[in-house]
RNA sequence: GGAGAGAUGCUCGAGUGGUUGAAGAGGCACGCCUGGAAAGCGUGUAUACCCCUAAAGGGUAUCGCGGGUUCGAAUCCCGCUUUCUCCGCCA
C-alpha cells in the first residue's frame, strides 16, 4: 500500500496519478489525510497520560520500598483516573489505525510516469516486437485438437479427475512441460537469480504482503479448515520471504527464481479465452523476484524485460512487449511489461509474461526494509515476472511448429526435450 | 495425534512483579594505542509511532503472538503459534 507519509505529504498529486489508473481517489484520500491527523493529535494525548502513569507507578513502588503504605495508597488512587483516559484514548487510536488501515489497503499502487493514458487493453502500447510469424499450411489447427491428434494433453481427464481448467499432460507432452521448467530455471540461474522452491501454499499474512488480500480474496483456492490460500503465482511465497526482513543495502539486489504450480479460480472467464490452454486453474510457471533499491529498481525491471526476450527469442516465438495503460494494470504494479506471443493457428497473441516494479507499495506492506549507506532504514522495491508461464508457450510452439509430418521442437529445448519431434 | 520442555536484542545468555530497552559475553562499528597489525583500553550498537526541532532532546509501545490480573508484568494466569525431546503414524 501507498505510505502514509507520502500520501499526507503529496496529498494533490497522489489523486491526480491515481487518476489514471481510472480511480477516483479524491474522496477517500481526504479521509485518510483527516484520519492522520487525528491519529497523531489522540496519540499525543494517550502518550502523556501514559508517561504521567508510569511516572506515579515508578513513585509507588518507591513509596511501598521506604515503607510509607499512605501515601502509597494515596497515590493509587490517583491512578484511576490515570487509567482510564489512556485506555480510552489508546482504543480510539487503534480504532483510528484500523480504519486508517481498512482505506489505504483500497488505494491501488501509483502509475509511474512513463505509463501511458488508457482505460483498456487496447490502449496498451506495443514497445517492441520480434520474430516472424509462420506461414501455415492449410490444414493446420489449434493447440486443443493437435494436443488430441498427438495425444499430449487430455482437458476431459482432467475434468473427471478435478474440473474444467485441470488437464492432463502425457506422453511427451508431459516431457514438453518439464523440459520447459528446467529450461527456465536453468536459463535464470545463468542470469544470476538463486532458484529457490517455495510452499504452494500460503497464509493469509503472505497473501495481504503481497497484496493479493484482501483486494483478489476471490482468485485464490482457500483451504478453509487450515485457512491456507494455494499460490496463484510463486511471486506470493518467494515476495514474502522478505516480509519483516531488514536487508543490508550491499545484499541488493535480491535475485531469486522459482518454479511452481500456481492455482487461480478465474471466477468470471468464459468462452474463446478459456479454450484449450488459454487460461486454467492450475498451471506451471518459473517466476524471477527481484528486490532492490529504489535508485536502481527501473534499472531492474529493464534487466528483467531484457531477460524476458531473450527466453521468448530461444524458443523461436513472434513476441511482443506492451507497456500497459493505466487502465490495464494490476492494483500493486507502478510499471508493468507484458509479453505475448502469437499463437498462429489461433490467429492471436497469448500473454505468457507479465514483469512489474511494484516500487515500495509490495514493501510497505511487506516491511521489506534495508539500510543504506547512511544506516538509515528505507522501504525496498520490488519485481517480479514471469520468466515464464508454461501453458500458452505451449500452445504457441504446438501451433506455430506444426508441419503435416509432426511438430518441431526449437533447438534451444531439444537437450532439455531429448527429442526434437512429435509425431 | 499423545506426553513433556522451551521461545529474551545481530548471536549466545542472565533475569527475585518495582529506575530492566533489558545484566554479562561474543560479534560488529568508531576512537585511542602502533611503523603497521594483534592484544589492550574507551565509546557506540533494535524497531515503529508521537512531541519538539536548525541540531539536540523528550515521550509511548514492543522480551514468540493475543488476552487477563496489578498502581506497576520479560517475570503471575489463560488461549494461540512455534521449536525441541519421547511415543504413535507415515511419503
Amino acid at each position: 500500500m501507498l505510505t502514509l507519509k507520502h500520501i499526507t505529504e503529496n496529498t494533490e498529486d497522489v489523486i491526480l496519478h491515481l487518476a489514471k489508473k481510472h480511480f477516483d481517489g479524491k474522496e477517500i484520500i481526504n479521509q485518510i489525510v483527516e484520519l492522520d491527523e487525528r491519529r497523531k493529535t489522540t496519540q499525543t494525548a494517550a502518550d502523556t497520560y501514559a508517561a504521567e502513569l508510569n511516572a506515579l507507578s515508578k513513585e509507588i513502588g518507591i513509596l511501598f520500598k521506604q515503607g510509607k503504605q499512605s501515601e502509597a495508597n494515596a497515590a493509587k488512587d490517583k491512578t484511576v483516573a490515570l487509567k482510564e483516559n489512556v485506555n480510552r484514548l489508546t482504543e480510539e487510536k487503534e480504532a483510528i489505525e484500523q480504519k486508517l488501515n481498512d482505506l489505504l489497503v483500497l488505494i491501488p499502487n501509483l502509475p509511474h510516469e512513463s505509463v501511458p493514458e488508457g482505460k483498456h487493453a487496447e490502449d496498451n502500447v506495443v514497445e517492441k516486437s520480434g520474430g516472424t510469424i509462420p506461414e501455415l499450411h492449410k490444414d493446420a489447427v489449434p493447440h486443443w485438437d493437435l494436443a488430441k491428434k498427438y495425444d499430449l494433453i487430455d482437458f476431459e481427464l482432467g475434468v473427471k479427475i478435478s474440473g474444467a481448467g485441470f488437464p492432463v499432460y502425457k506422453g511427451k507432452g508431459a516431457r514438453l512441460q518439464r523440459a520447459l521448467i528446467n529450461f527456465f530455471l536453468d536459463s535464470a540461474r545463468d542470469a544470476g537469480y538463486l532458484e529457490v522452491q517455495p510452499p504452494y501454499v500460503v497464509n493469509a499474512a503472505s497473501g495481504y504482503g503481497t497484496g493479493q488480500l484482501p483486494d483478489k480474496e476471490g482468485q485464490m483456492y482457500h483451504a478453509t479448515l487450515d485457512d491456507l490460500y494455494l499460490i496463484p503465482t510463486a511471486e506470493v511465497p518467494v515476495t514474502n520471504i522478505y516480509r519483516d526482513v531488514i536487508l543490508n543495502e550491499e545484499d541488493l539486489p535480491v535475485k531469486n527464481t522459482a518454479y511452481s504450480a500456481c492455482f487461480r479460480r478465474e471466477a468470471g472467464s468464459y468462452g474463446k479465452d478459456v479454450r484449450g490452454l488459454n487460461r486454467l486453474h492450475q498451471f506451471d510457471k518459473v517466476e524471477i523476484v527481484r528486490i532492490d533499491t529504489p535508485d536502481h529498481s527501473y534499472e531492474s525491471l529493464t534487466e528483467m524485460v531484457e531477460y524476458v526476450q531473450i527466453l521468448v527469442e530461444k524458443l523461436e516465438l513472434p513476441w511482443r512487449i506492451l507497456r500497459l495503460c493505466g487502465g490495464d494494470m494490476s492494483f500493486t504494479s507502478a510499471l508493468t511489461f507484458d509479453f505475448e506471443v502469437y499463437s498462429a493457428a489461433q490467429q492471436r497473441w497469448l500473454e505468457v509474461s507479465s514483469v512489474s516494479n511494484f516500487e515500495n507499495y509490495q514493501a510497505n506492506r511487506l516491511k521489506c526494509r534495508y539500510r543504506n549507506a547512511d544506516k538509515k532504514i528505507q522501504l525496498c522495491h520490488t519485481l517480479n515476472g514471469s520468466a515464464l508461464a508454461l501453458p500458452r508457450i505451449v500452445a504457441a510452439l504446438l501451433e506455430n511448429n506444426q508441419t503435416p509430418e509432426g511438430i518441431r521442437i526449437p533447438k534451444a529445448l531439444v537437450p532439455y526435450t531429448g527429442f526434437e519431434w512429435i509425431e
